[in-house]
DNA sequence: TGCTATTGAATGAACGTTCAACAAAATTCT
DNA sequence: AGAATTTTGTTGAACGTTCATTCAATAGCA
């Protein structure tokens, strides 16, 4: 029992209602209880909460046990090194942006309009979007030339949103007569939505979500005209597929 | 006299004809004649090297100095610190951006089309956008929440882009009488640009500056069709004002 | 009694910074 | 002009600090 346990996470400027660790910690002797999988997902967050606060070079594992209210040894007890550690923090902001996205769009409406506007919006979403985490997700990307395995990771992700979107753009295409070609235009999407994300990260308070969001769905208007009416709203078209 | 003097700079995957060191230092004697800026930017570029090949994290004085074929102590002689060493780098990358965006915009057309190509395609530019500038650009930008330097920066250069590009766009709908908003339209159109730097800095060889300026072209057609023709070639359009 | 999780001190390596010594250039003096 | 002196640039070893990792000791739990 050494510092005061603290569950206070993340003082984000955009106060996010994030991941409370879930288990109340009440007593030393309870938290021991507590699986292995729940610890480490403890360590991520503080992990997170580190890389944001403090970035990549001045994340050290003492802060992180420190910031988890835990000793200094537990990290390599868990992880076994301080970059297994990392590795499976991108893993886990990964694994969550994908299961993010993928459930909005599985819980969207079918037609076009409906998917297009989930894609987008998943990626502003409040789960995902935090300063803290697009924060640390900055820092362990730009840190992916010298990790291959961050690439990796990277790759994986960057593709399965890539090609649903591309597959989306080409059905409004179809529907809209549009002239665009599909794949540049997922890839403008996709860049513009990850160039938010950059200036979110950037300018915490100069910059918040609803701001990008707005580019995002006026961006929709311009580009699907046929499929979105100004301000954002899907338009009801009746495709001839589907 | 120490280790071999290395000029072999950045082996980067795209090959840049890249910022060769002017004087050909050919003897100890010789070098140490160079003026004291040119040392400087002899140490900016190794240590923009050094953020490309190893990272932020990893970058150290003592690679600075062996990639620039100097010995351990001479960084802390002319930049004092290693703090002091990445602002200056920073500096260096952000004065060179704007430098080269503001002299292309110059120098083209004064015609809305050829102005809005213009800044697209300088972001693009093969003295800018290059992997290894990328590279350091993003590992030093990801830190720039624990330091407030960076950010205003960032800030800087940030606004004043944006505001040209915003008011291209107010120009261009004026004359094309589009539906945007000029603002959002110039945030989508810059964030596309930032998000095409990320992945290009992530893909290196799987995405190239060709790919890049493909979706741009693209883009442009979309969102300004009475400006450019399909392929991205700006239309002459007889413009009412100017 | 094992077994698993946790602790915190010890270890050794790596790093930024300092500094005394040195060398080349520039400046001053004769 | 040439010698003497100061200034400027450079070196590499030394220092102190910080950090990841290891590990013997310990405590809760089956």
């Amino acid at each position: 029992m050494s510092a005061t346990p603290d569950t206070n996470r993340a003082q984000d400027d955009m106060r996010d209602p994030d991941d409370e660790t879930p288990a109340s910690r009440a007593t030393e002797a309870a938290r021991r209880r507590e699986p292995k999988a729940l610890r480490r997902e403890q360590l991520i967050n503080a992990t997170i909460d580190s890389l944001a606060k403090r970035g990549y070079a001045a994340t050290t594992l003492a802060d992180v046990a420190d910031g988890a209210g835990l000793s200094r040894g537990i990290v390599n007890f868990h992880f076994a090194s301080k970059d297994n550690l990392l590795s499976e923090t991108i893993k886990f902001l990964q694994d969550e942006y994908t299961a993010n996205w993928q459930a909005m769009v599985a819980k969207a409406a079918p037609d076009t309009a409906a998917q297009l506007l989930a894609m987008v919006t998943a990626d502003l979403d409040r789960k995902i979007c935090t300063h803290r985490k697009l924060a640390a997700w900055f820092a362990l990307i730009s840190e992916s030339r010298s990790k291959p395995a961050y690439q990796e990771m990277a790759w994986d992700r960057d593709e399965r949103y890539r090609a649903t979107l591309a597959s989306i753009c080409l059905r409004a295409k179809q529907e809209g007569g549009y002239a665009f070609d599909p794949q540049s235009t997922a890839d403008a999407i996709y860049a513009m939505q990850e160039g938010l994300w950059l200036r979110m990260m950037l300018f915490g308070r100069g910059y918040k979500r609803e701001a990008a969001l707005g580019v995002v769905l006026d961006t929709l208007c311009t580009i699907f005209p046929r499929h979105f009416a100004t301000g954002g709203k899907p338009l009801k078209i009746d495709a001839e597929n589907q």
